[in-house]
Order: C-alpha cells, then structure tokens, then sequence
RNA sequence: GGUCCCGUAGUUCAAUGGAUAGAAUAGAAGUUUCCUAAACUUUAGAUACAGGUUCGAUUCCUGUCGGGACCA
C-alpha cells in the first residue's frame, strides 16, 4: 500500500508536469507533516521548485491546489498557502477506510520479502570479561536494526564473531592457574564470565605488584613491565597456544566454555539470538592467501624486511600494514579474510558491522582494501558505528571500576520496576510469577528503550541516577499505554462493533483524526529507520504515537462514546494503536504488558 | 604531527536547507464522583563565538574557542 506522503508527491509531480510541462520526480518534492498552528495535514514546500517553475510561491501554491482538488476530488478536502507552503487537508474519508482496512491487520506496517539478503553482526565480545553497558548499546542496536530490515522484507542473518584468542584469555588462564587453587564457576557460584574476568582482573593486580616490586629493586619500569615473570608466563601460553599444546589447550577450551555458558544466560534474559557465532580461533588465520593476490595485482607492496603494506595515500588514509615481517597476520587482514568467508557462505547484498566509532578509520581501510581487492563482498560493508556510552563523570574505565556491568544493570532495573510496581498496587492479584514476568518487561524495556532512543551515532551519557526513570520519553511510558488500551478492548470486547456502520462523510474530531495521521506513517518510519540503520528515529515515532493517543484517551471516551458509530471507530483507532505500539516496540526487542 | 567526529533549554535528547528551533525531565500552576494519574492540561527556559554562501542556515563553507576518537 502507497502512504499518503508518496501519494500527495506523486500527485503533486504529476501536476506540475501537467500545469507547467515541468519533469519533477516524485522525490524531489518536499511533504512534510503540517504544523498544527496551521490547517491542513500535509505540506508541500514550494521554494525548491519555483525557479524551475518561474512562478511566485503563492501563484504556484494556489494554481497547484486548485489543480490538485479538481483532480483528485475524492483524496483532498482543501488547501491553502502560506508563504510559499501548499497546505493540504486529505478527506476524513480517506482516513477512516484506511482504518476500516488495517485496524484487523496484525502485520500492519510490515512489508513482503524484498528479495535482499542482510548480514548484521552485533555483540563481539571478547572472552576475559563480562558484557558492560557498551556491549549492551551494541546488542540493542544490532537487534534492533536486523528486526527492523526484516520488517522492511529483507532476509536477515544475525552473527557475532567471538574474540576468543590472544593475549587477554592468556592472562585470565595464567592467573586462574596460579591463584584459583582448582576453583570453577560451579563450585564457587560465580557466573562463568564473571569469574573468568576476575582472573583477569588479579592478573592485572598481580603484574602491578611485581612490576613495582622489580622498580624497587632498581629496574627501569620499561624493563620491568616487559620482564614481569607473569607477562612472561601470559606471552609463553600465547605461544603454547598456537603451537597447540594439549593442556593449555584444554584450560583454553575450559575457561572459554564458562564464559560462554554466561553470556547465553545474559543473552537469553535480553533477548539476544545469532544464527551464526564466529570464533577468531578459527578465522585469524584466514585471509594469508589474499596476501599473495594483492602482491600479484600490486595492490600490495613488499618491504625488504619481507613486511608487506598498502599504500592509500591517495585515498586520503596513510600507508598500512597488512603483514608483519615474520609473516604472521593483522588484525585487518584476518577480517579481510572473514568476509570473504562470510560472503561465500551466506551471499548477503549486505553485510552490517555494528561497531563502536572508535573504529571507524579501521573500517574504513577494510572496505577500501577489499575494494581495492575487487571482493565481492567489498561494496556491502556497511560499518553501523555508534558512540560510547559514558558516565556523567566521563569514560566508563575497568581499571577505575567505574565500567557498568551488563547484568548488574539489568538486575538493577528489574529490581525497580518491580518495586515500583508493587508501590502501585495495581496488580496485587498477580503470583510471584506473574509479577517476576512483569517487573522484567518494564526493567527490560526501560533499559532497551533508553539506549535506542538516542541516534546511534552519537555518544550519549548514562546517569545511573537520571536514567532509570519510568516516566515520560521512556520504554514504561509506552508500555502502560499500551497496557491501558488492551484494558480498555477488555471492556469492549463484548460490544459487536460490526453492526454499526461508519458513515464515511462523518467529521472526525482533531485528535481521532491526529491519531489516524499518525498510525498510517508506521511503515514509512519503519522504512526510514531500516534504511539509516537507525532504531532511535522508531522508537520516537512509538513515543509520538502514545502520548498522541493518551491526549486522545484523556478527552474522548471510548467505552462511552457518543454514539454507537463513534464508539466503534474508536475501538477500531485503540486496536490498532494498541497493535502498532505492540509491533514497533517488538522490533526494538521490547515486549509490551496487558496489564502492568 | 596527520585524519575524523561533536558543541542546541539547568539536565538528557529531537529537528531530509524550510513556517514562531521540538520533546522529556527538573521548576511553577492545575486535572481523579467518568475506559489504569507509570497519565493529562497550562507555563517559563536553548542553537559556543565570528564571518560567508541564499529567498531562507542548528544544518553547507571558512576561521576561533572548547570536548572526544583514531593513525603512527
């Protein structure tokens, strides 16, 4: 189905080229929603479009609102100008037939399968530590965006490349083996990746003891912090490592396996999911072979010491190594590797990398390189970058400890909504259970609906104070509108709303008619959100629809409507209200309440 | 040193080059015999600075100041 923007510039575009012979496209016309101070429902900005139609804003406007109502009498109502902006009113029955046909339809909004094939990957985390606030931007956003392209009909596959080797999981190995005296998540009740990042965290402390130790005897702190005996131990393991040694192997495989087993409980309580985990262990050694490629294209070039870089100087970047001398691969090279993988596995058009801006110039050189390379894959890279998320103090940082947990945080929030809920009173009837459910939604939401309610892009600060608020432009506010409409269909459930007919020349009042307006844009946001990868630019819209139906819901009663044609217009406008804020909030991984 | 990003009400966030810069929160004042007051209504409050481009600039360009990221 066509929105009515699309619509109106279709129209629009038409008459221009009728009235004045004038080739315009439908986009490059300007609609936007009219200002309330003014009558009318969309606006045609005119500006634009009078030195190609060498008329006056007002004579334009007004020749091309009269065309536009004698053409499409049974589409506009009427029109006026107003410095150069062409007001239009669409008919209310337009509108209210619009409703009559959707108000059912519970994939209102979503669009068919689109033929395109999307790969978003999200999450990555490394293998030493528990998720933080951070990780959990990027696994709302990654979510978000995969949830919201499918609802514009592409084919989606979610993946998350686990950083699982190196000189990190190392130095948690090395320190469990010194300090942990054989202890394991079970037998300690720690969660796997908490207690796996604790190992990390005394490596760190033990290292500053010994390098301060080795100061005190007289060594140079460079000295001492190459010759640290437990960084020695931590860079022989990583060595042990790659050479495959079965114990430190199987510690390896162990330790791994308990912070796995954490994050799918985290993943599993935010709602999570990949159809695809990739493991470094298996793909760092990927990519040696394009190597050779680009040095046969010159692409590439070889130093003497046998290093070999890329020059993109001409690209405005510097020169950049792809291999170390020793022949052993980069970081660059390996994920140049992996998306040759991906891309013979999956063929996606797409290929989504949510990853914090501070690797921007990084993804940069990736997509240019494989550009250079001729990948297939290289044309679809898309770096979906996004700010840090920072305290009001600043940058959240491990060795302060003032990084915020992932599941502290989610703890906490449920902790609140449930408190806040039983302070109400307005589920008593509730079981534990019930009520456990509940506090999780409204914890859940909240926290989700925080970090995607800002433009990815930008860095944004968390207030542990401020944020956790349940009121106003946050994820609760929207559930408990939601949650008093299907109160309200509970009443009205027995009412035969197909008996009365709706008299299509009946006036809609201002805010049936607002709230009509702003329902039939569902799917022109979803598509805009999809297309900028931006959930923030939905999770508004939802915020914008419920405060405009709380407005509506505090003026006009639904149950006692006036008449009985008002009363099922309204139930037909709460259904499909109560079905848009339900599916819109469910692409952003956020579940609403029947009650709350 | 080089490249890039960001400065909007007290605070947290909006604004494809378009009308009088919108919300939320905190502040002030109201609304509950009536569908859930986690709500609604009213009110006050901001584009870092200086130029330029144009019918029109928060948005584009240049410079200054301030904050941040990245590349060696």
């Amino acid at each position: 189905m066509m929105s009515v923007v699309l619509n109106i510039k279709q129209f629009a575009a038409e008459a221009i080229k009728k009235l004045y012979g004038v080739d315009i496209t439908a986009a490059d016309i300007t609609v936007s929603a009219t200002r309330p101070e003014f009558e009318g429902d969309y606006t045609v900005v005119l500006f634009s479009l009078i030195k190609q139609l060498r008329k006056s804003p007002d004579t334009a406007g007004g020749e091309l609102g009269k065309y536009l109502l004698e053409h499409h009498a049974n589409f506009f109502e009427g029109f006026n100008v107003i410095k150069g902006f062409l007001n239009l009113t669409v008919k209310d029955h337009f509108w209210i037939n619009f409703l009559e046909n959707n108000y059912n339809n519970v994939s209102y909004g979503f669009s068919k399968p689109n033929g395109k094939k999307v790969m978003v990957e999200y999450a990555s985390p490394n293998t030493n530590k528990p998720l933080h606030l951070g990780h959990l931007r990027n696994i709302f956003l990654g979510w978000g965006t995969a949830e919201i392209l499918k609802a514009t009909g592409c084919e989606i596959v979610k993946t998350c490349i686990v950083n699982d080797r190196g000189i990190h999981i190392c130095k948690s190995m090395i320190a469990w083996q010194l300090f942990a005296n054989c202890a394991t998540p079970e037998s300690t009740g720690i969660k796997g990746d908490h207690f796996v990042g604790d190992y990390y965290v005394k490596f760190n402390d033990e290292y500053k003891r010994q390098v301060s130790a080795m100061a005190l005897t007289g060594a140079s702190k460079a000295l001492a912090e190459k010759e640290a005996p437990i960084m020695k131990a931590a860079q022989q393991m990583l060595v042990d490592w790659e050479a495959g040694k079965p114990d430190v192997i199987d510690l390896w495989k162990t330790m791994n396996s308990w912070v796995y087993s954490g994050f799918d409980t985290t993943y599993k309580t935010i709602g999570a999911d990949f159809d695809h985990t990739y493991y470094e262990s298996e793909t760092y050694l990927l990519g040696r072979d394009l190597v050779e490629q680009g040095l046969k294209k010159n692409i590439f070039e070889k130093e003497a010491d046998g290093s070999v870089w890329i020059d993109l100087s001409a690209d405005g970047l510097d020169r950049k190594i792809v291999q170390r001398k020793d022949g052993t691969s980069v970081y660059i090279t390996q994920d140049i590797g992996l998306a040759v993988n991906k891309y013979e596995e999956y063929k996606c058009d797409q290929s989504i990398y949510v990853i914090g801006d501070e690797q921007n110039y990084h993804m940069k050189v990736l997509r240019l390189i494989c550009q250079k390379l001729e990948l297939p894959s290289a044309d679809g890279i898309y770096h979906l970058n996004y700010g840090m998320v920072e305290l009001p103090t600043g940058k959240m940082k491990s060795r302060e400890g003032t990084v915020v947990d992932a599941d502290e945080i989610v703890d906490q929030m449920i902790a609140i909504a449930r408190q806040k809920t039983e302070e109400l009173g307005k589920v008593k009837d509730f079981t534990d259970v019930e009520l456990n459910e509940l506090s999780t939604t409204i914890g859940l939401g909240a926290l989700k609906f925080f970090l995607l309610r800002v433009d990815p892009k930008r860095k944004m600060i968390f207030n542990p104070e401020e944020s956790i608020d349940f009121h106003g432009f946050t994820g609760p506010f929207v559930q408990y509108t939601h949650a008093r409409i299907k109160s309200i269909l509970r009443k009205t459930e027995t009412t035969n709303i197909e008996s009365a007919i709706i008299n299509t020349t009946s006036q809609l009042l201002s805010l049936e008619k607002q709230l009509i307006v702003h329902l039939e844009q569902f799917a022109a946001v979803i598509e805009e959100a999809g297309n900028e990868h931006d959930p923030s630019k939905l999770a508004i819209y939802i915020f914008e629809l419920a405060k405009v139906f709380n407005s509506f819901y505090a003026d006009h009663s639904i149950s006692n409507a006036e008449t009985e044609e008002k009363k099922k217009l309204r139930i037909q406008l709460a259904k499909l209200s109560a079905q848009t804020i339900k599916s819109g909030m469910g692409l952003l991984g956020i579940n609403v309440p029947e009650r709350m």
